[in-house]
DNA sequence: GGCATATCGTTATGATCATAACAATAGATC
DNA sequence: GATCTATTGTTATGATCATAACGATATGCC
């Protein structure tokens, strides 16, 4: 704890503080929604972007990996690793299109449906958790500057 | 890209959009914030924990390595990692603490007071330009609401 | 048909992330 | 002083992340 103050004020004074950062903010924010969720859904073995490709199946049905990706805001490379992962645990199933030789058509299997359907109310309770600190008109606000500052 | 129409509507209706859910915003945005950053500091080879580190040591003077972790909200074992890529590059230097030789001291080094010097202007730009999207009274209200999901 | 371009999925590399288990030290309590 | 407890840093494991380079397939245009 003590930082033996042995160097009183070392570096040029500046208005800068870290704190004022978005993206450290941003970070810091979105750490504390996904640890909400892990501590709710942790028992299914289930990361915070795992459900979010299961959600995202459920909605849409079938889908090419990498639209997919786009869709939970991954890169290729990186829903390739999430897709082996569930496929390896039954939840998902994958198939060639067989009119387009390049995609690789992703769909939940019956357990990822019923799994699914089991963890969205979770899902739900656990974002009521997160926004806890917040009034309601404060929570519609934030959805709409998250929203815009995400889209660009 | 065809999605291939061949399953209507096959789950059970539900007003679950994942575009609702916090988590997934806040992800989606920290991403955008990140992606901003590295687009300007990149060239510096340096990524957002990275210079969070090399910011707060800048402000703060020599901490212990755990302190530091904590005020740039990283568990210790990544703390640990970044100050060695920092320290390999020669932007931080360690020490024990004759006190507590439980404690590592990090510090900058001169060539990382200068690096920081030069990226905080850098920074603040960034910022600026991820929160382009809003208002002036809309980033005020987003900074007090991000502040008080993070407190939790 | 043939060719340039774009898209899809893969591989490899390196940097976060969280978690659990562990040894070493410090501090508190008696 | 001896012992129990808390803190610090390390190690190991596994899951995201981003980026670049690559082969395979589609698509556009001529």
């Amino acid at each position: 704890m003590s930082t033996k103050a042995d160097a009183p004020v070392r570096r040029a004074a500046s208005d800068y503080r870290l704190e004022d950062q978005v993206g450290f903010l941003l970070r810091r924010a979105y750490q504390r929604a996904s640890s909400n969720l892990v501590d709710r859904i942790g028992s299914y073995d289930l990361t915070a972007p795992q459900y979010a490709t299961l959600a995202r199946l459920y909605k849409r049905g079938a889908l090419s990996q990498n639209l997919l990706g786009r869709l939970v805001a991954m890169e290729p490379a990186n829903i390739r690793d999430v897709v082996l992962r569930l496929k390896k645990r039954r939840l998902v199933a994958t198939r060639r299109d067989p009119t387009d030789k390049r995609l690789i058509l992703i769909d939940l299997t019956t357990a990822g449906v019923a799994l699914v359907e089991q963890l969205i109310p979770i899902e739900i309770e656990c974002t009521a958790t997160t926004l806890a600190p917040l009034k309601a008109d404060q929570k519609r606000i934030l959805y709409e500057l998250l929203g815009r500052l995400a889209e660009g």
